[in-house]
DNA sequence: GTGTGTATTGAATCGTATG
DNA sequence: TCATACGATTCAATACACA
């Protein structure tokens, strides 16, 4: 696939040395796939590992031996044992293909999710929101025993606590919700109709396929276009295909060839869209820096211009190094704002403003003509 | 007080030989005062345990003024083994005084309620549901780097996994949520107003008092009257004001002395309801607003996809992630809608048009399409 | 009384580039 | 590595002042 990237990631693939697991799916189970992977080459991972006890040969222990006697004499406490070492092993495996800025997802309810964020918890994971994704068409509870389990859970977490520079796309998320802040609650629909996959039987192919509408959000709002997104537990591939159609790449591991057999079928026929509807709302904070001097050197403002506040009641004077005077206040714009308002902190592009012909705007307005102009 | 029990509970209580513990607060901590009360005396338990957040410095909303946090000692642990431990101890003290057929509510935040979890199954406690509480009015995040931490999680289990019946008012659930089952999603608001306890100098008596609408729907879903129901983590109370407001009886254990006189006043004045008129109370939730990013996530639209206006003579452009592009507008439908317009506002959901195989619909169209399936 | 505008606040794990 | 400076960022509900 081409780079659709025009700020590039940081792990850059060019085309010419893509490793060969790249937008793949790697057959056998997660721990021993993994290893082929490096250390720190994946950006994202999505996991939605299975929570069901009766796996039969599906778990493994750290040292990579197998659990048996899953099926039947089990109590309560040695099943869950096993399952914790079952999550301890692959999420460890996880940690060390994700990058230090890379965040990981993981999908589970209330069977598996407590056991899950806890050891996440305990690997040194660092939580940053869990999301509930609220199903609009859930299965009914039909014996009336039980509220209607109409949620699944999503634990979204950095690789370390003190992990800088994860990628959230805050702004193209609030854009996407009407312009308020995308919240922790997701509703969507549940997976069926056509998106659902068949087999010639016409029997679903996988029992717990997720909407590509949450694999689209979780893509949109915590990678990048032309990252890696890992899914351990692949199954029919939605992962795969949505980042497909994202342009982002994919790697995938699967146990099962049936479900291989579909993903593959079904990724190889997602179109991907055009790179520049790819581009999403950028946030300020990625736009280059403009210093306030650069104003004073193209002439945009004066030394000895006058800024105020938004209501023209506090003054300052602009000098010739672009620092502000007012009173007893010198120094930055920021520094003058927070001063003369009595504040620790002040973002002096939105506080100061000058006369623009009759109407007082803030200079922010001046920066964004000179961003607009680059 | 005289019954009002339809279905009398197990544990029946008469006037002439109540405990004396029964519908009081017992001071100190809850695992040595629990050891007050008998083996399986209590029908149901509500637990809002600490949370163990973990704090940074200080937070400023965007307009410079400070959050007030939950920075309390009791919310205070060395690490997550010591959070685990005293997790372990008051979970155990409880699991002594549940009755068999008693349920347990337990509420938490991502930054303890999976390590809860984790510990109940340890203990045995088989999970019934999770419960998601969803904020109509949740604190935003100030910083714009995570999603808006919109809901805590309840978990409701029995006290073992065999355990059978227990109680689940599942019709009257169903009348309060007009006819359909009620599911594990309830969106409430959080305490303010007139509800939420102010000290004599106007700031609020308790960081975490939680509404009296949760402890409502807890309380009616899972007990029935003349039930007991235990509080370890008392607070202000809010559990016992419900309690005694819906004809149940409450023990509270809780440390802090101006806690305690707070709820003693507070259950003092609760005048228990007439349960024949409890039915007209509440509401089904509000019908989800659905923002224009879903049509993308769901493939109504794809990124890329031209809007026109009714007559087709303006254009824009939908990105990935929900935004629109018409020459130099760029923005959520509303605002781009605006601009074109040369307007303060528009509702882009009625002015932005797609082609339906040749005629030209508004957007809003297909949001019903998704509301009608709903 | 009625409406309008402003201030306050809530369980929060809430930066990053530069030197 | 650490200290410093830049400068980005909020939604719903309540309460109260004021016209």
């Amino acid at each position: 696939m081409r780079s659709l990237v025009s700020s590039p990631s940081q792990f850059d693939i060019s085309s010419a040395e893509q490793p060969d697991w790249l937008d793949t799916i790697l057959k056998g189970d997660c721990i021993s796939q993994l290893e082929k992977l490096p250390k720190h080459s994946v950006d994202a991972i999505f996991a939605d590992p299975p929570y069901n006890l009766q796996l039969g040969g599906g778990l493994t222990r750290p040292d990579q031996s197998e659990v048996d006697g899953v099926t039947n004499d089990w109590d309560q406490f040695e099943s869950f044992q096993a399952y914790d070492a079952f999550t301890r092993a692959w999420l460890l495996a996880c940690k060390r293909v994700l990058k230090p800025t890379g965040t990981v997802w993981v999908i589970g309810s209330y069977h598996n999710i407590f056991r899950v964020g806890a050891i996440m918890q305990d690997l040194g994971f660092w939580m940053l929101n869990d999301v509930v994704w609220l199903k609009t068409n859930p299965m009914p509870n039909f014996r009336g025993k039980r509220f209607t389990n109409a949620h699944e859970t999503m634990i979204w977490a950095s690789r370390d606590k003190d992990a800088k520079g994860y990628t959230f796309n805050y702004e193209a998320l609030k854009v996407m919700n009407d312009d308020t802040q995308m919240r922790s609650d997701w509703t969507l629909p549940i997976c069926t109709g056509h998106e659902r996959l068949k087999g010639d039987d016409g029997k679903k192919v996988h029992p717990t396929q997720k909407p590509e509408s949450l694999l689209y959000r979780v893509l949109l709002s915590s990678t990048n276009p032309g990252d890696v997104v890992l899914d351990p537990f692949f199954g029919t591939g939605t992962t795969g295909a949505v980042a497909k159609k994202l342009g982002r790449h994919f790697v995938g591991v699967e146990r099962d060839s049936d479900y291989i057999k579909a993903a593959n079928a079904r990724i190889d026929a997602v179109v991907p869209i055009d790179l520049s509807s790819l581009q999403t709302t950028q946030s300020k904070r990625a736009a280059p820096r403009i210093p306030f001097g650069r104003l004073l050197e193209n002439g945009m403002l004066q030394p000895g211009a006058v800024l105020t506040d938004k209501k023209g009641k506090l003054f300052a004077m602009v000098r010739a190094d672009g620092s502000l005077v007012s009173g007893a206040h010198t120094g930055s714009i920021h520094k003058v704002g927070a001063g003369v308002q009595g504040l620790e902190a002040c973002n002096g592009w939105t506080y100061w403003h000058f006369d623009n012909n009759g109407t007082r705007e803030p200079i922010d307005a001046l920066r964004q003509i000179i961003r607009d102009a680059a």
